[in-house]
RNA sequence: GCGGGCGUGGCGGAAUGGUAGACGCAACGGACUUAAAAUCCGUUUUUCGCAAGGAAGUGCGGGUUCGAGUCCCGCCGCCCGCACCA
């Protein structure tokens, strides 16, 4: 039997979308604007880089977003909803170095397309505040800004040892370094030692922990993350008495770093960094350890390496004086397995209740002495190191005044003498190092700075910002175009007005991208941010972007905010009220038998087998995997919009899945939305037949309210996926309320299209027309 | 090694400690059609049974509870993050 009694047209997206889209804009419905008398919702998606093309993932991120900015605007929050662009970066410079194409017009052209693409996306975007981190009117803030930290004392220049990546040519964060690689070259990183700007994180290291706490509706991983790479530890520092081999006392004594001072009595030898001034200092005289230095140095820091290295270490042939035990003497070593980036660069080792000290002590039969051990059972020698577990109740032997304490009430008892003796402090240590921003390329935002033989450093006068960067640049040669630059770096002295140069560096792109969320309060304003604008917006309610941002982006984001609120530019210290971290897009691989990747577009299923269009070929199935351009398992948005609409990309992008969680495309799956799409039309158009009915409790009313309820808890709480089974059960009530002459029919229709209004909002519109309203969705409340 | 998460049909996945498998996909049967597509009506955890109906069932083994997919303990498997951090 045939639902309708005339069968209406298909739902035609190729008219419906742009029609819906043009008529947004001309209204402009979604340009925010300040309204104290309204509640308003900041939602924010992390923004993009402009690559050129947008690809699925952007379409998920970018689609909740949007669910999340037209469900809010429906239930009466003065919304504000921007885009933009995180417009500097390599990319661009290599496209330069590669096709001799200048960086700024491949980044502009870029974001041309790429905004025409969101745009067929339909989303609700205040178009008007759209700002690229590559504008001048944009980095000229970041420069003032920057001058600012520097006078608040959040930026230093220090000569350090840093990670330095060969095929990009430039230095990068400890952030960016993964297992011993650069972040984006992939390439094995060295170390160098260079000047550099740094701005201090560190000083913010104890808030940016603590307020994790207050941060509820971050995801828990994403705190944990943060916490751990903070990585608070509470212990002392203390100084040991060096003697020689003689006994004689030496000048300088040797500090040291531990959390584990209860262990003082089992210390049975001390170990250094290779980088020690202990050990710099004496590789002058000693041309073996200078070897030793330098394979410690070769072994460098990456992964596979750190965990094949074998504990080495060269006998410096002076010792410490135990701080308790004037019998004992510690042998110093100078060791690879510690890090002069940490702590002190110095430990003592207690082999008898570390593995790693125990593996060394081993190694160079050094003796263990075994001090912690269960309550109740007497201290044994193992074949391993005895670590207590967590809760687990440990007492003192072999310690002397330590004996039978607890290890809490030890630790307290060697801190209170070490204390009164004047040997050392209880101390907390943070993981957290200092962020160093300079990078040695051209497109990026140059660091206002200027170098003057007489007067030192010297920041570039605010009224002279920006320092734009020069256009006429060549990129024949390695390394920074701006170095090579004829004119550009040649400047007089502000202060003197003698010769100088320009910094040549330009900033860690991180930077642009840790307050650009401040910046669209008031994207037009002459100064970094407007404060009233600022006060009104931020925080951002809702932030949702991928979960390898985890650390990097939000943990400078959130310095950032606070180093901003020292300087007097911003009234806030978390940027981010509410998080969360969508999942990636992953899609079947496919391979022909010679091993070729193919695209999901030439891949067709012939009688249950995937064969390759082009030549007829089986082909093979590999694993689902995260889309990506290299295994070529990638869907083009824009031609699936074309083809299905847009209506159908952002349907599909949260049925079925739950959005922390990877998405699998299929075509099946996407070709299942498309039918839901003229679903949903045949019903409104049949329902549209139909009279409005009167208030009488049926089935279906009830069926209507019980789904209103239900999606709007589920939108509150980001449960995409249960809010379009929702909307499927009310669809399939309606149909059946259809068939059963229900009188709730147009109530329910109207229901529907109002609560799919977030997700299709095209279709929406043009079933709202079918269904004899005379104004528009985006204009409507939200259905109670 | 340390830290965290997850194991539910053929698949994606539902389920404030209260009828396990909502909703979707796929599959199968039927209607419509010359035919196909689309659409519509059904079936679809496993198992026994012609049926009515019964039994088992949320990785494995225990426990708490009137009641456990959910809470607790111990395993097994997979995934993610950090990693010589003193």
């Amino acid at each position: 039997m045939s639902v309708t009694a005339v069968a209406p047209e298909r739902y035609n997206h190729r008219t419906a979308e742009p029609k819906w889209q043009a008529w947004w804009t001309e209204n402009r419905c979604f340009e925010a604007t300040e309204d104290a008398s309204r509640p308003k919702y900041y939602v924010l998606e992390m923004f993009p880089y402009p690559s050129g093309r947008i690809h699925m993932g952007h379409v998920r991120n970018y689609t909740m977003g949007d669910v999340i900015a037209r469900f809010r605007r429906a239930a009466g929050y003065n919304v504000l909803h921007p885009m933009g662009w995180d417009a500097f970066g390599m990319p661009a410079e290599n496209a330069a170095i590669e096709r001799g194409i200048h960086p700024k017009g491949w980044t502009y052209d870029n974001i041309a397309s790429m905004k025409a693409q969101l745009k067929n996306m339909g989303l609700a975007i205040d178009w008007s505040r759209e700002i690229a981190t590559c504008d001048p009117s944009y980095y000229r803030h970041e420069q003032a800004m920057f001058i600012d930290f520097m006078k608040a004392g959040l930026v230093e220049r220090r000569v350090s040892l840093v990670n330095w990546d060969p095929v990009d040519m430039t230095v990068l964060a400890n952030e960016q370094v993964i297992d011993g690689k650069g972040w984006r070259s992939g390439a094995p990183v060295e170390k160098r030692e260079l000047a550099q700007w740094f701005l201090k994180i560190t000083a913010f290291a104890p808030d940016l922990l603590s307020a994790l706490d207050g941060l509820t509706t971050w995801p828990d991983k994403v705190r944990l993350m943060q916490k751990n790479w903070i990585g608070r530890s509470e212990g002392m520092r203390f100084t040991f008495e060096l003697e020689d081999e003689a006994g004689a006392v030496l000048p300088e004594g040797l500090t040291v770093y531990t959390t584990r001072h209860d262990t003082i009595f089992g210390a049975t030898f001390c170990a250094v960094s290779a980088d020690h001034p202990l050990v710099k200092e004496r590789a002058i005289q000693d041309a073996e350890l200078e070897t030793f230095r330098k394979d410690v140095a070769a072994l460098g820091t990456s992964e596979e390496n750190i965990e094949r290295a074998e504990k080495k270490g060269y006998a410096l042939g002076i010792y410490a004086r135990h701080p308790f035990d004037a019998s004992k003497r510690l042998p110093v070593y100078a060791a690879n397995f510690v890090l002069m980036g940490y702590g002190e660069g110095a430990i003592f080792g207690c082999p008898g209740h570390d593995q790693r000290d125990w593996d060394f002590a081993t190694k160079y039969n050094l003796p263990i002495l075994p001090v912690v051990t269960p309550k109740g059972v007497a201290a044994i020698l193992g074949d391993k190191p005895f670590l207590e577990k967590d809760g687990e109740e440990a007492v003192l032997v072999n310690s002397d005044f330590l004996n039978g304490m607890t290890v809490p009430a030890a630790k307290n008892e060697v801190a209170r003498r070490m204390e009164a003796a004047g040997m050392g402090t209880r101390k907390v240590n943070f993981r957290l190092r200092d962020w160093g921003v300079s990078r040695q390329r051209y497109w990026g935002c140059p660091i206002p700075i200027i170098h003057c033989e007489v007067c030192g450093i010297v920041p570039v006068p605010k009224k002279e910002l920006p320092v734009e960067l020069p256009e006429d640049v060549k990129f024949d040669k390695p390394g920074n175009p701006l170095l090579h630059h004829p004119t550009w770096r040649h400047v007089n002295c502000p202060q003197c007005g003698g010769k100088a140069t320009r910094e040549t560096d330009t900033f860690d792109t991180f930077i642009d991208s840790s307050w650009y969320y401040a910046r669209f309060c008031s994207p037009k304003a002459d100064v970094p941010v407007d404060a009233a604008a600022a006060k009104y917006w931020m925080g951002v309610d809702q932030y949702i972007g991928g979960v390898e941002h985890a650390i990097l982006h939000l943990l400078y984001s959130r310095f950032y905010a606070r180093a901003m609120g020292v300087t007097g530019h911003l009234e806030m210290d978390e940027p981010f009220k509410a998080l969360f971290t969508q999942g990636m897009v992953i899609h079947e691989t496919f391979r022909t038998p010679e091993g070729e990747w193919v695209l999901p577009s030439d891949a067709v299923q012939k009688d249950g087998v995937w064969v390759y269009v082009v030549t007829g070929e089986a082909l093979e199935v590999g694993g689902v995997e995260k889309m990506s351009k290299s295994k070529k398992n990638v869907v083009d948005p824009d031609t699936f919009i074309e083809t299905y609409g847009a209506d159908t990309a952002r349907w599909f992008m949260l049925s079925d899945t739950p959005p922390e969680r990877d998405i699998e495309w299929t075509s099946a799956g996407a070709e299942a939305s498309w039918r839901f799409v003229q679903r949903i039309w045949r019903l409104v158009n049949d329902a549209a037949t139909h009279a409005t009915g009167n208030h009488a409790a049926t089935d279906l009313r009830r069926a209507t309210h019980k789904v209103i309820a239900a999606v709007t808890d589920d939108l509150e709480n980001l449960r995409f996926n249960r809010a379009i089974a929702r909307i499927y059960e009310l669809s399939n009530a309606l149909q059946a309320g259809l068939a059963a002459k229900d009188s709730a029919v147009r109530e329910a229709a109207d229901a529907l299209v109002l609560l799919m209004a977030p997700m299709m909002p095209h279709l929406a519109e043009e079933c709202w027309a079918v269904l004899g309203h005379s104004t528009t969705v985006v204009d409507t409340p939200w259905p109670k």
